[in-house]
DNA sequence: TATGTTATCCCCAGAACTGGGGAGGGATCG
DNA sequence: CGATCCCTCCCCAGTTCTGGGGATAACATA
């Protein structure tokens, strides 16, 4: 069992680290004093893609990292969907609750276990307009996860990530400055977002359809693209509008 | 100094607190025992909307609410802003080392001494596709920060945001059971919401665009949709797609 | 064997969106 | 006062979606 002091010199090492390698070994040494075997640290985008100059710390099965790039899992491992429903860690054997899952996510799921992993933690790492990321602790199959010190461990990965955010920062392109709408564009994207036509938000905002449109192609000329569904959901990734608006 | 165990006590009430009101007593409390005077838990939108499901926990001084709400603050406050660029908690004496201030920020922040708020720790707390929020907790002016167990407070904003997460969409009528699409409509939805146009996604798969067509028709109708927008967002919201898939 | 699901393809007509262009009024700020 | 931004409205041509109606083949399952 760690202990709290234990974290905080960890939080104290890891905000130092200057390189992604002095940061690994921190990473390292803490994982195993929490009684984990493995670790991944990660932003979840194309790991393959070339340019990409992510955060990626991991140290997981050897296997199970060539099965996850040659699969290309990456887009579609439920681990890193749940972790998109939720601001703090959870085990991996509660994802079912939290996401419904395909037969795709059980096979993942069970190439995972015959790679060697088993019950595992992952503290998301969400940040408005970047990609989002996790911090993941895992055991060997077979092995239990310690109930009592997860909350330290939710501490110990989000203090990771935001070392490792730190340190990959001056290099991380953002997916792009996000933009301000105004109100108006906001309004209408929001009714965008609700499957309404211009006509529609133009009867529910009272204005004419053409200036509806126009807020909408401004909107769009904002955000540098070219479908309203794009728009929509660009707007949804920044936060200028969100499911609670559109959902009910 | 609060200890871990009176952490975790708070976390297993939280989590079961199946109101606003018993999470409140219960954030109430442990902020009184953190040693802060104060708390606000909040998603950062329009408080004054009427209509809003969103979180909203606040014992700040009456004053300072009543300048927030009429002043239309919640868009410009520079502890907000500040929230939106990292994933851990930070203090309010280190705002101006992490965003630019304008004067007029200068001026909220003046405004908000002078209502009797002195420093303050803030947890931000984002998920994808939601409004973003935080979890504050301020002392009186004059008095200081214990530093040594800021960890611990952060572990109790998210906890405590999570908690309200929770019971704010519990509010909400369920959205309808999630309709399970095929893999093939999933793909096609994918690269809707990448802003793609049926003939566009046809090339990508290397199929043709009538059948682009209709596998969109057919994941319409199973999500009862008649927009594509609508579709796209739908399959966002209960994991079929995610953020990770679209933005990259 | 019958049934259901999935994936693929086709046609069409009307509705909706998109990207160009333009214009006037009001507010704010230096 | 000029510059800038926001909201409002208008026209048009071309592209794209949407909702109908079809069809065939592969595959699993009951």
């Amino acid at each position: 069992m760690i202990t709290l002091a234990e974290v905080q010199a960890f939080c104290t090492v890891a905000r130092a680290a200057s390189t992604p390698h002095a940061l690994l070994q921190a990473v390292e040494e803490i994982t195993a004093a929490m009684g984990f075997r493995y670790f991944a640290l990660v932003h979840h985008i194309d790991l393959l893609n070339p340019g990409s100059t992510a955060v990626r710390l991991v140290s997981y099965p050897r296997d199970w990292v060539d099965a996850f790039e040659e699969g290309r899992l990456y887009a579609a491992d439920p681990i890193h969907r749940a972790s998109h429903t939720t601001t703090i860690g959870f085990a991996w054997s509660k994802v079912e609750a939290m996401i419904s899952l395909h037969p795709r996510d059980h096979a993942v799921l069970a190439a995972a276990r015959s790679a060697g992993l088993g019950d595992g933690f992952t503290i998301p790492a969400h940040v408005p307009g970047e990609v989002n990321g996790s911090c993941s602790f895992a055991m060997r199959e077979g092995e239990d996860l310690n109930e009592e010190q997860l909350p330290l461990v939710q501490l110990v990965g989000s203090f990771a990530f935001e070392a490792a955010r730190k340190i990959a920062r001056a290099t991380i392109a953002p997916i792009a400055a996000a933009p301000q709408l105004t109100e108006r564009q906001i309004e209408c994207v929001a009714l965008v977002a609700r499957g309404k036509t211009d006509w529609e938000i133009a009867k529910i905002l009272g204005v004419g359809a053409e200036t509806v449109t126009q807020h909408l192609k401004d909107a769009r000329d904002r955000y540098g693209v070219t479908k309203r569904t794009m728009l929509a959901i660009r707007a949804l990734f920044d936060g200028a509008i969100s499911f609670t608006d559109i959902l009910r």
